[in-house]
DNA sequence: GTGAAAGCGCTAACAC
DNA sequence: GTGTTAGCGCTTTCAC
């Protein structure tokens, strides 16, 4: 860490009057070396103040202690939560991460990626955008050729491959019994955008909800939003003019579920007597909307490290067993925070 | 992408019949390769689906064409979207990014983790992590021994490093001549933890505005919060209690602003008319606050983004003309939001 | 226990 | 234009 030209092995290795591969055997914490030499050898790293490459170490030994993650959307608030549960899962499992973000959620080109990827030996890849329209078209064209094992996030189950979700259906169910169990008739929903796997999911969670209800489902019962605020809002006035008998609504995320407080209000719609409203992910905001929503906290964080450590240990596997792990399908479950909204 | 044992250069070249050289050369678009050898060589290369080793390249070049990144808090949505905007700018840029995320705001021990962007041959650093407390000590212990440009984001002028932020005392000021050309008299404050360079910054701008229009500052007119709405709330009522006068309060971020909000709707304090309420960071949701809030937007995804193109510009500049970039100090003013809160 | 030689996949410097 | 020779910094045989 001092000197322009940095020390390399040789250097510690002239120094002690050994070989390299000696030097290596120690840092590699290898047996089969004298502990007098281990020690002298431990000596001269500190003074030189050495530490080996890890770009040298990666093309040597064919494994880089890196993994390949894949997000999209880190300026909403879900993604970089899970982002940050790789991060620090990652870290304790002494893993590096190489990090790419698509431009958009739709992501085309996934090709490039992969490459780029495998060029640099990451040992595993978390794909942790979520799943959109037909963006996994790739998985059976391009994952055959891959020979690096790769694990999702957030999406419909596979038998070809591993994957780490939230249970968004087994979420929504729950919240639209809560409804029920409050002895509301008239449940609405506030649909994501379908071609998110995510929001189908709930709606279907909450249609499920309803029919094992013994309730109706209609067209008329729910409409579309994108998830942003501003999209509840439209989407909240538009599904109260065509279902006015509405006394609960289930959103799709929080974000949609502020605007939907907000809007009742100015229409004079009080909550939760006129109106229930629940939400979908609990983000740490909402325990402090006008009034606190209820929701469905999903641990997304957890979600990251659950996928982190899920990857490490199929690649444990199949370097130390040469056992290839059978695809998994892990699902975590989001918990019901019931708050005054409901 | 096909064979387990990935084709390499030696491979091309040998069903090229020519030298790894030359196939080197095709893949760096050097100029003294023969048209006819190239569209030949590059022929193979498809048929091979050869791709470069990356990694190989970085050790022989050294040079990785990847920036390390460090960054902390990345559940909370200001880090997690100046991340994006470095994200896409490396992407544009043609740089990879090598992610670390700190355990906690007040690091510790960073000696490690530069040394291992550097083992990894990183071309450059973006400390993203904010600047709290003495976490810069090491600034000019380490600093000097480390032949890698680093670039910081958010924190004090300082003539060693180049550095990018928001200008937080600037729009501080702005929120707080905003309230005072309102015609308020009594403008608290409730500032972020002081530990933080930021919030610090904040409550000088507050500060400066107040006693340029030749108005007083007293510690009763200030409180302390922790940046969570949570802490809004209880900081909100005590500062209400020793400052009852107070008809506008400048909060340090959205988020405690959001609970202000709310506190004051339950002790039916009237806003705008009783209080006029200003943020700091322009969250999304702020739009959907009731009422809706006014606030400075900073525009983090533009920060990482400037981030990556001063780091890649001066790394550029090194190598191609061998000059060292002077320190720069480059600060992004915020935008004034005025809305119904105010 | 330790060292010599070969190799990971590529590029740089120099020859021809 | 193209090939040869040395590396980049480390690990992995396989001797001794």
């Amino acid at each position: 860490m001092t000197e322009k030209n940095k020390t390399t092995i040789y250097d510690v290795a002239k120094m002690a009057g050994v070989s390299k591969q000696t030097v290596s055997r120690v840092l590699n914490n290898r047996q089969d070396v004298s502990s007098e030499t281990r020690t002298r050898v431990k000596k001269i790293m500190d003074e030189l103040s050495y530490h080996p490459s890890a770009i040298a170490q990666s093309l040597s030994r064919q494994k880089s202690y890196l993994f390949g993650v894949v997000t999209a959307g880190l300026r909403f608030i879900g993604p970089s939560r899970t982002l940050s549960g790789i991060t620090s899962k990652a870290e304790e499992l002494g893993y590096g991460l190489l990090l790419k973000e698509l431009a958009s959620f739709s992501s085309n080109n996934v090709k490039p990626l992969l490459q780029w990827f495998k060029s640099h030996q990451v040992d595993g890849i978390i794909w942790a955008a979520p799943e959109i329209e037909d963006n996994r078209y790739w998985l059976k064209d391009l994952m055959p050729d891959l020979d690096i094992p790769v694990l999702f996030l957030t999406m419909e189950e596979n038998n070809q491959v591993t994957i780490v979700t939230t249970d968004n259906l087994g979420g929504a169910r729950v919240a639209t019994e809560h409804l029920i169990r409050q002895g509301r008739k008239h449940i609405g929903h506030i649909a994501g955008p379908l071609e998110w796997w995510e929001a189908r999911q709930r709606k279907l969670g909450w249609e499920t909800a309803l029919k094992e209800a013994g309730m109706q489902v209609s067209e008329q019962m729910w409409t579309l939003g994108n998830w942003s605020p501003k999209s509840g809002r439209s989407a909240f006035l538009e599904l109260l003019a065509k279902y006015p008998e509405m006394d609960a609504v289930f959103v799709g995320n929080d974000q949609m579920a502020l605007s939907v407080l907000l809007s009742s209000q100015e229409i004079g719609k009080r909550i939760p007597q006129d109106l229930s409203v629940v939400g979908f992910d609990g983000i740490p905001d909402s325990e402090f909307y006008c009034p606190p929503l209820t929701t469905l906290y999903q641990n997304q964080d957890e979600l990251g490290r659950v996928a982190v450590a899920e990857l490490a240990s199929q690649i444990e596997h199949k370097i130390n067993d040469n056992i290839i792990v059978e695809p998994k399908y892990i699902t975590i479950q989001p918990e019901l925070i019931i708050r005054q909204s409901s």
